[in-house]
DNA sequence: CGCACGCCTTCCGTCGCACGGAAAGGGAGT
DNA sequence: ACTCCCTTTCCGTGCGACGGAAGGCGTGCG
């Protein structure tokens, strides 16, 4: 048989890897491919990641750069492009920080500490924004990042006021960061139940080494919104000085707050 | 004949109104029928403004949700999801953003000032971030917005370091803003030579009436990346004085962004 | 109170276009 | 020169996207 099939029209039909996944869905899956840790991927990473044929990821990506969700750069590796930023600054997360941003500034000033503000996302917290003073950088948990509820100053504050169903399932299995978690769900109740008596919540190295925090909530029209702390290395002095500031800035935050709009985040997981 | 046809099975073909736009285009229209003065819209509402079927938009909305790049509230209406702007905070303003922070918040307490830092995009200038004294509020030009290029501080230096085909575009047809913006091209020209020879850029009621502002550019491995401005009401006394803290926070913004891989968001328009 | 209007949701027959295997065209490393 | 990987184009197939229609719901008006 030679070698050389001159005319193979008999194009066997591809078979469909196309389970029930709709266009649209592929489409984004090409997006979920980068994240904090690959902000930049080749055509064919993006396809590996998204589990996608090259060809069909070919099509998919030049698509979205037309639409300038990705950014093909000059090497040809492609990042997530400046429209979904934009986009993203029309989320809710975005009007929270822009209202806050003058308060977290005022606290890191008077502080000199690292400050957090977090909201409720399902049943971690997400981190809506971080500041630092400016010589204090520490990249860990940025923006976007997420933190987990039993063991933070943040977390501890939005759990004691999110719905007990939601309670439930962030206590059925507390996970472990360091010696100092609490891990016995009846044990972070009572905590749940002083933090909401106090008004404020503070850890010490549950979650990392060497670190404590306090933080309070922040209110809007229909409850607790957000939580904002302040992180102090468990060596520095006065660390309870910050509790003053810290109450201050919250109520001046919730203040703003209440001429906001922010619903949603709130709801059920998913549907 | 009955009014009553019990059996209609003889369904008229839908009239295909699908010109050439992809599946994913449809559900991307869907996603920028959101905008600063739509944070929230109806099903219907998102409709129309993506000329959209109600019924295609159902379905594209709803795979939206699923993906978290749409979220819908209580009450019904949707906003753009939170996922979006996690995506988004993958995108290269964002690593900028970062890497600045510290130097803004030194320069916004030295000053007392208002700073902005913006990238070139295309014929215009994206604020990447606003930074205000926490009691100086302006909500005007927030971060993802733009801000033109011939009569701006910050845009004055991007242009400067500009490629000479953007430059001609930006100076077609200078728009005119106040009394003092500079329209004649060949005018704006020289000073652009004076700014690349001074190494910085000042603009007084070019853009908007009583407001001042300096710009200085930010240079990364591959030149200039980015501007670095302060504003200042134009009866402020002393506004020069902002120029040595300007240029100490220019010199360290751009220290810092030697270590960041800042490319793309300088090629051409689009293909 | 009834009607009209607008919004949201579901259904389903048709056919346009999304799909992906194959092959060709680079470019870099060995 | 050979191999490996990435990118890009081509194109026949068949399936899932498409959107009109109808029904349910809440609201405001006469």
């Amino acid at each position: 048989m030679p070698s050389v099939p001159s005319v193979p029209p008999a194009r066997r039909p591809p078979i469909r890897t196309a389970p029930g996944r709709s266009a649209t869905s592929r489409a984004l899956s090409a997006l979920d491919a980068f994240d904090d840790g690959h902000r930049t991927l080749t055509l064919s990473a993006i396809a590996r990641r998204a589990g996608l044929p090259v060809a069909t990821a070919h099509r998919l990506v030049g698509e979205l750069c037309g639409a300038r969700l990705l950014h093909r750069r000059p090497d040809g590796r492609y990042e997530v492009g400046a429209r979904v930023w934009q986009l993203g600054l029309l989320a809710p997360p975005t009007s929270l920080r822009e209202a806050a941003l003058p308060h977290l500034q005022d606290l890191v000033i008077t502080t000199g500490r690292t400050v957090h503000l977090a909201v409720l996302e399902g049943p971690r917290a997400l981190i809506v924004e971080r500041l630092a003073s400016s010589r204090t950088q520490s990249t860990r948990h940025s923006p976007g990042g997420y933190l987990p509820l039993h063991c933070t100053a943040v977390g501890k504050v939005l759990l004691a006021h999110a719905p007990p169903a939601l309670c439930a399932e962030a206590l059925r299995a507390p996970a472990r960061y360091t010696d100092w978690t609490v891990t016995d769900p009846a044990v972070i109740r009572r905590q749940l139940a002083a933090i909401r008596a106090a008004g404020f919540a503070q850890t010490s190295q549950e979650h990392r080494r060497g670190t404590w925090s306090a933080a309070m909530p922040v209110t809007g029209p229909s409850g607790v919104v957000a939580a904002l702390s302040v992180l102090a290395p468990l060596t520095a002095p006065r660390r309870a000085d910050a509790l003053s500031p810290l109450a201050a800035a919250a109520a001046a935050l919730s203040a703003t707050v209440l001429d906001l709009d922010l619903d949603g985040m709130t709801g059920e997981p998913a549907s």
